[in-house]
RNA sequence: GGGCGCGUGGCCUAGCCUGGAUAGGGCGCUGGCCUUCUAAGCCAGUAGUCGCGGGUUCGAAUCCCGUCGCGCCCGCCA
């Protein structure tokens, strides 16, 4: 798979070149060629009106005067004028026999990209350990872990992080509270079991100057590297942060490594940051805290000053964020970072100081939050979705719908998670992560339309198919029919959507592109008879290949290929 | 006050980086399609000053400036 080139990257490539060829000879032009591809015009498209302006001359005729001097290639079937436009149309029986072997011989690795020998750590999710997911941050764990896949399949070599604070004021409080308070909590899950325990915590600590007291030497204690007291901390958060991880599990994912916050302080690593960041010439003393001052560095009025340590000279949270960062950046040549839009100015603090320090800095995808409808989402104000709550909900109903449709299937309960699980993260990952979300149950659980029960559906439909009429290959496949055509195009673009989903780090593309590809699928099904029809062969060629691509395009999202639904 | 992000039919959203040929979809609503491969489907209809104003350009949803609205942030918290 080394260097390979994808049938559709190869058209564009003689297309670009055919048209360099024609400027340089007939018009003495050295340009970059732009391409366009509009849909259901042609296949690829270049506007003249650029060299109208060069030339001097009517850009209608030096489309028609290019068009003319383009002859036939290898996969240049066509070529027409059209208003300043010279279109190019593909060979599209080549184009259906190169695409149908390469996705028959390639298979679950077709729209892959060669392999890159490049590691990213991907971090994501990251949640303070003191209580279960709620909706508002699902946002994180999903575009993480589909960035993560998306990047695996594009050939980086990628690891997963989860930065587990056991330092912070969250899991303080909620030690405080396991050993301080008895509270009988009824939860088959300990992260909703102990999250009762924090919020006791949290209030008592507001109404109550000792336990505030308390909770803050627990606080300074971790950050002195007190080992026993860490350990304790750990054994409680740890159950936490399980419970998270069942929730993460249900929705297919998994994270490769957990790094602990408290490690750079006991490796003497924070402390080193803060020795070098002191010497920085933007470095300053207010009173004993030292902080570097960024106004230099585009960051002006209160927030300019970027505190590295407290004045009793412990860490705070950002500092070892740069120690953290200082460490993952040895182990990997690409570090990407999923974080909410509230760490946003904290994450240009890190950045600077790495930059400072010569070191390499992360990319950042910021995501912003899931709200309700009465507004943003607090556990304190009980103004609150649960991810688990929403994972049984889109479970329970997704069962409903199965049972309503196809009665008892010996399967049902995989299927309805799949279907249910596979809802929501469909819904989270076709938006955009800057843009605001605003949860409504009906639109998280729904079924219909661009959804994931949608594609998954129309793979069902082809595994249905295939299971009726065995497919063994066809020789020399060829289609006509305006669906067909469509299809096969759509399933030729799939390595082009990868590279480009890759290159803007924006997994939405690959949702969007497999909604229109089982969209083009169900054109094709409800205009093609497969079984029986005189062209069987040819169209299970189809069939198989589609299933094929929209399993690859799930497969990148995280979302469970039925079979059968 | 400052910084960052968002603003596309009643609701949600793609396209914006890299400007081009009628702004794609979905939900909803109206009507139609199951004696042939799964109707979680399909077809037809409905609905848009791409927040607003200026600028650049042969051409702007897309780039630039301004403006309004919403969100997030501006702690020796995390």
């Amino acid at each position: 798979m080394e260097s390979m080139k994808y049938p559709y990257e190869k058209f564009e490539e003689e297309v670009k070149e055919a048209i360099k060829e024609v400027l340089r000879v007939a018009y003495d032009i050295e340009e970059e060629i732009k391409l366009e591809k509009p849909k259901g015009i042609a296949d690829l498209a270049f506007p003249c009106f650029p060299l109208s302006k060069i030339l001097k001359r009517n850009p209608v005729e030096i489309a028609e005067e290019i068009a003319r001097k383009i002859r036939k290639g290898e996969w240049i079937e066509k070529v027409e004028a059209v208003k300043g436009y010279v279109n190019f149309f593909i060979d599209i029986r080549k184009l259906t026999r190169e695409t149908i072997r390469l996705i028959e011989e390639m298979g679950d690795d077709y729209g892959k990209q060669s392999k890159k020998k490049v590691k990213v750590i991907v971090e994501h999710t990251s949640a303070n350990p003191n209580g279960p997911l709620h909706v508002g941050r699902a946002r994180n764990p999903i575009i993480g872990d589909t960035i993560a896949r998306l990047l695996k399949f594009g050939g980086y070599d990628v690891v997963t992080q989860y930065y587990v604070d056991d330092m912070g004021k969250q899991v303080a409080i909620l030690f405080w509270g396991v050993k301080n308070l008895k509270i009988d909590v009824k939860h088959d899950k300990d992260d909703h079991k102990y999250v009762v325990y924090y919020q006791e915590a949290a209030k008592l600590m507001e109404e109550n100057e000792k336990v505030r007291k308390e909770i803050e030497e627990i606080i300074k204690e971790c950050e002195r590297g007190n080992k026993k007291i860490l350990a304790e901390l750990k054994g409680i958060y740890t159950r936490v942060l399980n419970g998270i991880l069942q929730s993460l599990e249900m929705l297919n994912i998994r994270i490769d490594e957990f790094v602990e916050e408290s490690k750079f302080v006991l490796d003497g690593s924070v402390e080193r940051v803060i020795q070098e960041l002191q010497k920085l010439p933007y470095a300053g003393k207010e009173g004993k805290a030292i902080y570097l001052d960024l106004e230099e560095f585009g960051i002006h009025g209160r927030d300019k000053k970027f505190y590295i340590t407290r004045s009793d000279g412990t860490s705070l949270y950002a500092t070892r964020d740069v120690a953290y960062h200082i460490w993952k950046g040895e182990r990997a040549d690409k570090m990407i970072n999923v974080l909410g839009e509230d760490h946003k100015l904290e994450a240009k603090f890190v950045e600077i100081a790495l930059k400072l320090l010569n070191k390499k800095t992360p990319e950042v995808i910021f995501y912003s939050f899931v709200s309700l409808p009465e507004g943003r989402m607090s556990t304190r104000k009980g103004r609150v979705v649960y991810l688990d709550d929403l994972i049984e909900e889109a479970i329970e109903r997704a069962k409903r719908e199965v049972i309503k449709r196809r009665g008892e299937l010996p399967n049902i309960d995989y299927i309805a998670r799949s279907v249910g699980t596979g809802a929501i993260r469909y819904n989270i990952i076709k938006v955009r992560p800057e843009k605001p979300i605003v949860f409504k149950w009906e639109e998280a659980l729904n079924f219909e339309g661009q959804s994931a029960p949608f594609i998954q559906y129309a793979h069902a439909r082809c595994c249905s198919i295939l299971r009726k009429v065995r497919y063994e290959g066809c020789e020399q496949p060829e289609y006509e029919h305006e669906s067909e055509i469509a299809l096969i195009k759509m399933l030729a673009t799939f390595p082009e959507i990868v590279k480009e989903s890759i290159k803007a780090r924006n997994p939405s593309a690959i949702a969007e592109y497999v909604y229109e590809l089982a969209s083009a699928f169900n054109a094709f099904y409800r205009d093609c008879r497969v079984i029986g029809s005189e062209k069987e062969k040819e169209r299970l060629a189809l069939v198989n290949a589609t299933r094929q691509v929209i399993c690859n395009c799930l497969t990148i999202l995280g979302i469970e290929a039925l079979e059968e639904m």
